[in-house]
RNA sequence: CGCGGGGUGGAGCAGUCCGGUAGCUCGUCGGGCUCAUAACCCGAAGGCCGCAGGUUCAAAUCCUGCCCCCGCAA
């Protein structure tokens, strides 16, 4: 059975090591393109271009998979399955029907729920308590297809999406290496997934990343932890860009909040400390514990309140 | 040549526009107070102000070049 592997960040990595270390026959790897990266632009290979190059795989980066001769190069392959994660584009009709087996997906969420290309982060952002990952046929439409197997990982509140990546994409490696004798002979079920239940999860734009200080501390603390180590919520202070790396939440909503700091705007700084920076949330307060101003590098909230420009009263946003 | 911010005692910051004795918070060390303390009081050590030139009687501060770090945009 000849596979090939359609993948791009870090999430896919695991499971195409998976393979290789199945003594699966990888024909040939599809990822994206170089893209510049950083400050500096400079070209970068995506991760699982990486993974694959030093393994010796032949690798494509079509710049678009529906441009003339992407299609006929991936057929070279000969591929009699193709198994995808987190790849970046969607199959055009000529690549689903190219594999006698069929095109199958990774998906780093249990569908219907939170289709799409960010449902790690904004699974944690929206507070779920469980999510986890969906093994599943490919269709023409964002991550419709029929499903063959789910796998639940919780999340903790420790978790960040950082961690949930490297848990679910560990998951998603394990659900296909047990799944793939029953899909390379045909016998693998298929669950339609039920249309109404389906909600989505696009790509995190800038917005998705600023934090609401009106919103409840348990939902600052999950956007917090939701955009760590990615790109950070973030608020202004100054005038300036202010990220927030890492905060936390008292044990009950209010439960921290002295009677001087009931009338004070959402955002505005209670007292700051060795503990960290407290701010004012709609309900109650969170603790900011890792940030990062602009132009300076993320360090302890402590030992940024000791620079004494956070003067209690200060108002974020 | 994409836009912008920053490099100041161990840490975090101010001072830079309007050159002229290096300051604040914390930490460290010593002493004191206290049943005691991460609390409080007193005192001390610790910096060639990123690097290299230039201007000047005098440069953290003005000019030039370079190195390193970071935010935005991609």
């Amino acid at each position: 059975m000849r596979i090939v592997f359609m993948g791009t960040p870090d999430f896919a990595v695991p499971s195409l090591r998976m393979l290789l270390e199945r003594g699966y026959e990888v024909a040939g790897v599809v990822t994206q393109p170089d893209r510049p990266k950083g400050r500096k632009r400079e070209l970068t290979p995506p991760p699982v271009k990486a993974f694959a190059t030093e393994r010796g795989l032949p690798v494509l980066q079509p710049e678009k998979l529906r441009a003339p001769g992407a299609v006929e190069e991936l057929a070279a392959f000969r591929p009699d399955l193709i198994v995808t994660a987190a790849y970046g584009q969607i199959l055009p009709r000529a690549v689903l029907d190219m594999p006698r087996l069929g095109c199958i997906n990774v998906h780093g969420s249990l569908l219907p729920r939170y289709r799409g290309g960010a449902p790690i982060q904004r699974s944690i952002i929206a507070g779920e308590a469980v999510t986890g990952v969906t093994l599943m046929y490919m269709a023409e439409g964002l991550d419709t297809g029929d499903m063959i197997a789910k796998g639940e990982v919780p999340i903790a509140d420790e978790d960040t999406a950082g961690t949930m990546f490297g848990k679910l994409s560990e998951a998603g490696a394990e659900l296909l290496r047990e799944w793939l004798p029953r899909i390379a002979d045909g016998t693998a079920p298929r669950e339609p997934q039920i249309e109404a239940e389906a909600t989505y999860a696009p790509n995190l734009t800038r917005e998705d990343e600023r934090i609401d200080w009106s919103a409840t501390a348990r939902e600052v603390f999950n956007r917090v932890r939701g955009l760590n180590p990615m790109a950070g919520g973030f608020t202004f202070w100054n005038g300036e860009v202010f990220k927030v790396w890492g905060c936390r939440v008292p044990a009950a909503p209010d439960a921290d909040l002295r009677p001087e700091w009931e009338g004070m705007a959402p955002g505005s700084v209670l007292e700051t400390g060795a503990f960290g920076i407290r701010v004012r949330t709609g309900d109650g307060s969170v603790v900011l514990e890792e940030v990062q101003p602009a132009g300076k590098k993320a360090l302890p909230a402590s030992e940024f309140a000791k620079g004494a420009r956070l003067a209690p009263g200060t108002v974020l946003g």
